[in-house]
DNA sequence: CGGAATCACTTGTCCGAACAAGTCGATGAC
DNA sequence: GTCATCGACTTGTTCGGACAAGTGATTCCG
């Protein structure tokens, strides 16, 4: 039962995609919002701040709302699940486990997933395809309390992500990602079909519980020109943070 | 002068870095700092919505507010000036400019500035350093009516936004960044002092003014291993997208 | 004509109240 | 010991009001 600012936000954005409010111009009015949904002002305030938030309006003090663009936001599960991102896409995503074992967590490992240096971790290795080619290289390091439940899941399960939710009820509420670029060694290079020191564009990032409990931490690198992230950021919501070093 | 829901959202930024709320541990409830601040539960909502956007909490109803990490969060102004950035960390950034001139707009040009193919645009090409490296290429693509005052800088301005603050009272208030990785050309190659083929982290983006005007569009490449940026996302916010293709 | 002043309007902040939806710990039963 | 239930507590939603801070259009004056 989704809120009633959460339904006008989402009724706000079909409008946008749709043409109705153009990049650039103006959306009505809080005022205006407010009789035409049979609101108050408050919810009308939450339904536009998520569309701030997300950066497809702009707003000021005094001044009435503009819209910045046609973003399609997505949600967390979307990216953090390669293949339901390419299913809402209408393409077609593979995904298969290359190597899977449990060793004792390194260093990294320990400071990532809040366990000490020697506890068992499970690493597992996968390779994943869209529309046939192979894009994404994985490589995942689940915490010792959830390797069963990966263990369970069989080589070429595509949405690693969708199983575990339905095998456990399993949710992945919070990843914090870092970005930066890297050559491709010889593994990833047989793997991904490229050339030694090819680019590669990494994503890390460590995935935790609603309650902030580090499930796993991965790395994923996929080549050059296959995919791209998009970011908004204004001067009053700035999710993108640059830092000095791969971190 | 700051509102107070800002005030107190700074005031637990500081309080969660000194580790008075340590990661893993629990916020004060929202009654709690409500009697502590003297502020009503809405102006607690407010300042604890921030940092559960920038990924420093999470939330969920009927459960105490988590704290997630120690994330340094960067404003708009600091992302969008490398200068800025670099002194922010206490290193030195060289800017200088290598070439610039007037040219009729591609189509390219025309629609990420919102004006017509064939208009004039000032491109400007930069090298970027930190500590004496050369770490960071970047292409503008400035708007005619910014032209003017671009040119007025020298040609060794370390920080092109805070000039054109200063200058003409020019904020850039919201930017659409695209991430990928790409191999060096041989013009990035020679620029960065890297081999032809390395990979370089791509960043393009629209900057805009308040009103959503395009203020410019850029193309930045950072040397592999010099910098890495991060976003934080949840269920709640999720403000990084994948998308298919270099976009 | 250009710049300043004015005014109507618009968004931002803060308050407080009431109710809904969920968590978590304690307790009791098996 | 495990599981279910209950109650206290906590966060999420919505309402409505009042005031502050700012924009943009219009008007006035030099």
């Amino acid at each position: 039962m989704a809120a009633r600012h959460e339904e006008i936000a989402e009724e706000l954005r079909r409008a946008i995609d749709r043409g109705e409010y153009p990049v650039g111009g103006t959306l009505p009015t809080e005022t205006e919002l407010s009789a035409r949904y049979e609101v108050s002002r408050g919810t009308v305030r939450q339904a536009v701040a998520a569309l701030t938030a997300e950066g497809r309006i702009g707003s000021r003090q005094g001044a009435r709302r503009v819209v910045l663009g046609n973003r399609r936001s997505q949600s967390f599960a979307e990216l953090r699940s390669f293949a339901q991102w390419a299913r809402a896409m209408g393409r077609t995503a593979t995904g298969r486990v290359l190597d899977q074992h449990r060793r004792p967590a390194t260093a990294e490992d320990a400071e990532k997933l809040q366990i000490q240096p020697g506890d068992e971790v499970l690493q597992v290795l996968r390779v994943r395809g869209l529309d046939g080619e192979p894009v994404l290289l994985e490589r995942n390091v689940y915490a010792a309390w959830m390797a069963d439940s990966v263990e369970r899941l069989p080589a070429d399960c595509t949405s690693v992500v969708q199983a575990l939710f339905e095998d456990i009820g399993m949710i992945f509420a919070y990843g914090e990602h870092v970005i930066d670029a890297v050559a491709a060694g010889a593994e990833d290079a047989r793997l991904l079909e490229v050339r030694r020191g090819s680019p590669l564009l990494r994503i890390r990032r460590v995935t935790t519980t609603p309650a902030g409990r580090p499930i796993e931490w991965s790395d994923d690198r996929y080549v050059s020109g296959t995919v791209s992230f998009t970011v908004a950021n204004s001067i009053g919501s700035n999710p993108l943070a640059r830092q000095a070093g791969p971190a």
